[in-house]
DNA sequence: CACGATTGATAAAACGTTTAATCAACCGAA
DNA sequence: TTCGGTTGATTAAACGTTTTATCAATCGTG
């Protein structure tokens, strides 16, 4: 059996109030006291129950976290980060997956606050406002949306790759994105196109409608740079180019954005933007935690993203 | 405010243990008292607080999710499974990554334990014994695991993997694992090596040591068949080959395990060995739901892996 | 020396639930 | 009528912690 609060109390003599202030260090209890208690209390391996505590204080000492689809691969990522920056400041983490649709997002939601947790990360569907939920959320999507609490800089994410396709001399760039409802793949688009020259050639495609696009033909037309907002569509890009007998990045150049597992693993290994997710986790749960207890605010952050410049891109072809 | 038992009673002027017990329908109250106290229970939307009833009962309703490593591509998948499967018999789920390594995965254990869980699903890393922590437990591993309790059948996998490209008159097969240390990746190896027909030539290759594959030159040497124990590592084969101006299928077909967010994707397209994921998380579950509340054990299951054909494996070439 | 302030510790209540023990009322049977 | 048994509800304790109020003792000061 676990040791209790009594326990230690009992075997020193003293009441558990006594017990408990020297642990925390919050009521008043002589030094010398404390010591001994507190050299009792590892002794015994004590550790308080979370149940015990969250019943008195209201505050279970665990944050949810909700993400819009644990199995998009750039999620893992996250989700490691997460639980690594809450374990440092003491919370559990628990997870919820919201299947990608509002409603799934509120049962969620729901779901977590009778679970007691203390408060949600929560990376959002597109034009899902936060209502008020009387419990503190953090945020992550992108810097565009109001509600957002850290996030990577997608948006200039965007402008470094099409800088870096440019600085390589391609003059016709396909971008390539798979949905309008992501606000970051969005804010990717967006950067992109803010960072073309004036006389670069270059055209969105959105996956959204399912038709396949043939980047084969799509390097006849003239493309030589392709530039996905994710490594998966990037990937999608570069096997079909190989296999239509394109040389990568002899022919044509191909990034995509996060570094996904494979990235690095593939031949060529992929050109991407990545986002320090460690960076932005530890930054959402601090703001949580000063919700939750009520410390000063945190200022919003907007990290960086990085190039990470590998082998499917090179200068363009000579023409 | 959300409503309690007390409220509840005083709305109805009766004890809050007759609230209690019409709602569980444990104690004996009476059938029209009983339909009363519901239905205002419904009408305040009253919640039971977990943190109330977890003292009391000893029981937190969440139970935990040890990964050796988030980040790996198919823990995603199970993890989703897991929260889909526990979220239906009323438990949320705590997640914690245990690094790779045996101190972490014990670092996560004793977290677990303080946040109370009440039971765990641990994907274990090779070579750990679970000892007894005095906590229900179920591990997800590979059948050759003792303690495993739900699992895809990863030996037969690889038989079928084996039989798939020899049904296609491959000769000279290439097997391409990680690492030694991954009993899922023996057990697929160890199925494969089974099913070879004592005229086809084959050989393992491991690896761990970090030494990068020639593909292209195990091609010149006569293979023609590559199967890799994920499809991190077919992808990496297919690549470099369709690199080096080998055509999948064409000249060599290439498969890999566990169907990832990618395999559908590129092109051609992965032929690939696949795990029922939310089978194997619905039984997990089950296990531990049968430990907790102490019914009667649950069988261990062996899920079978079914083949996906898609277009990267195809007849041998004519020699 | 007396009195207010400070220090060190304790007692007791509270958080919201479950459950064992209790109790009153009613019923049927001897 | 009386008594054991059943029914329907209540009372009170318990889970382990934190915290407010209380209390005794010590201290400093006028």
């Amino acid at each position: 059996m676990q040791p209790k609060l009594r326990d230690i109390a009992k075997d020193l003599g003293v009441s558990t109030a006594t017990v408990s202030n020297a642990l925390s260090g919050n009521g008043r209890v002589s030094v010398e006291l404390r010591d001994r208690i507190r050299a009792k209390a590892t002794a015994m391996a004590y550790s308080p129950s979370l149940q015990g505590r969250a019943l008195r204080t209201g505050r279970s000492g665990v944050i949810g976290l909700i993400l819009p689809d644990i199995s998009n691969p750039l999620f893992p990522a996250f989700a490691q980060s997460i639980e690594a920056a809450a374990e440092k400041v003491g919370y559990g983490v628990l997870i919820a997956d919201s299947h990608g649709n509002t409603d799934g997002q509120n049962d969620a939601l729901l779901r977590m606050m009778r679970q007691g947790a203390d408060g949600i990360v929560i990376i959002p569907r597109r034009g899902t406002r936060m209502k008020d939920l009387g419990l503190p959320v953090a945020v992550v999507d992108t810097p565009s949306t109001p509600e957002n609490s850290a996030s990577a800089d997608h948006q200039d994410g965007g402008r470094i790759a099409a800088q870096h396709l440019q600085d390589l001399g391609h003059k016709k760039i396909a971008l390539i994105a798979d949905s309008r409802n992501s606000s970051v793949q969005n804010d990717r688009i967006e950067g992109m196109k803010e960072a073309m020259n004036p006389d670069t050639e270059y055209c969105v495609f959105w996956q959204e409608d399912n038709r396949r696009l043939d980047f084969v033909s799509l390097v006849a037309e003239g493309y030589t740079g392709f530039i996905a907002t994710s490594d998966l569509y990037a990937l999608s890009a570069l096997t079909q180019l190989q296999r239509g007998g394109i040389s990568v990045p002899g022919l044509a150049s191909v990034m995509g954005f996060d570094d996904l597992a494979f990235s690095a693993a593939i031949a060529p290994s992929l050109t991407t933007l990545a986002q320090d997710t460690d960076q932005i986790a530890t930054h959402a749960i601090a703001c949580l935690t000063a919700q939750i207890e009520g410390t000063a605010p945190v200022q919003k952050v907007v990290v960086p993203m990085t190039l990470i410049k590998r082998d499917s891109t090179k200068a363009a072809p000579e023409t």
